[in-house]
DNA sequence: TACTTATTGAGAAAAACTTGCAATAAGGAT
DNA sequence: ATCCTTATTGCAAGTTTTTCTCAATAAGTA
């Protein structure tokens, strides 16, 4: 696997190590559609790598975020999940039933460059969470 | 104290009932110029409240957010912190030394126009935090 | 005052997350 | 191939955060 082979590459290069682990979890999401707990890693990791503990999940997920392969957001649960970072998204979450789109950075574009200009925050590289009512749970 | 007779008036018409455990964390929420977590309530309100315990505080915030009297944010911590729910607003969060700044509502209202149209998502009644680099932590 | 039941306190328990340290093993050097 | 350094893991214990159950309390109504 050409892919895997191109991150131990860009960890060895900063002094990082590949090992089993990093390399189930990063399977385990790039696998997902969508985001998963800590725990919901372990789960699956687990069938692959026997022994792997929830203390490395935790670990490795924090590793990973720390050096932007992943990337931890909020969903309203009081708990992070984490995700793939692939190219920028936002969601759109429905407040009843929990369910998830995922809308283009594009479209936030125009917003970010009046924040800037009015803030002098820097705002690159988001990823937010909208809370709403879904079309299906707008019928009720 | 008007303000706490209104709102128990409020609560009251819906069949429940003020207690002085509510209205204590209620204030605490309106003194504090900013989001509290579940924990900094419970270490103010135990001092007006002889007593008082964490289950409460937490069963209380639960329950405000429920009928729209608080509201409960995210800030990247990974635990939700609490707020009053006034005016709305959002945030912004700096990355890198926690410092937020609130930004009114107006700017977002086209994006949310948008967003409504694209997806039948509802948005209204938001609260987001965006996180970026703060004017003073971009110098480093 | 008495009654109904929403709400609380207490304690246990579950879930989420962290820490310390010895054992393991990844990657580079010989 | 073998050795070395040290990044990383597993293990076990501990801490923090959050939830649950249930009997006791007290808010609001009549
Ligand atoms: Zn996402
Ligand atoms: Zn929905
Ligand atoms: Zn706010
Ligand atoms: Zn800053």
């Amino acid at each position: 696997m050409s892919c895997a082979n191109h991150l131990a590459d860009s960890l060895r290069e900063r002094g990082f190590r590949m090992t089993p682990q990093r390399l189930a979890i990063m399977h385990v999401l790039y696998a997902s559609p969508k985001h998963l707990s800590p725990a919901q890693v372990f789960d699956q990791v687990r069938g692959t790598v026997p022994g792997v503990t929830e203390t490395t999940v935790y670990r490795t997920l924090e590793f990973l975020s720390e050096h932007g392969l992943v990337r931890p957001i909020h969903l309203g649960s009081g708990h992070p999940v984490y995700e793939i970072r692939e190219h920028d998204h936002h969601h759109l979450v429905c407040r009843d039933c929990g369910g998830t789109v995922e809308v283009e950075n594009s479209l936030f574009k125009t917003l970010y460059v009046q924040l800037e200009a009015a803030t002098g925050f820097q705002l690159a590289g988001n990823h937010l969470s909208l809370f709403g009512l879904c079309p299906d749970c707008q019928r009720e």
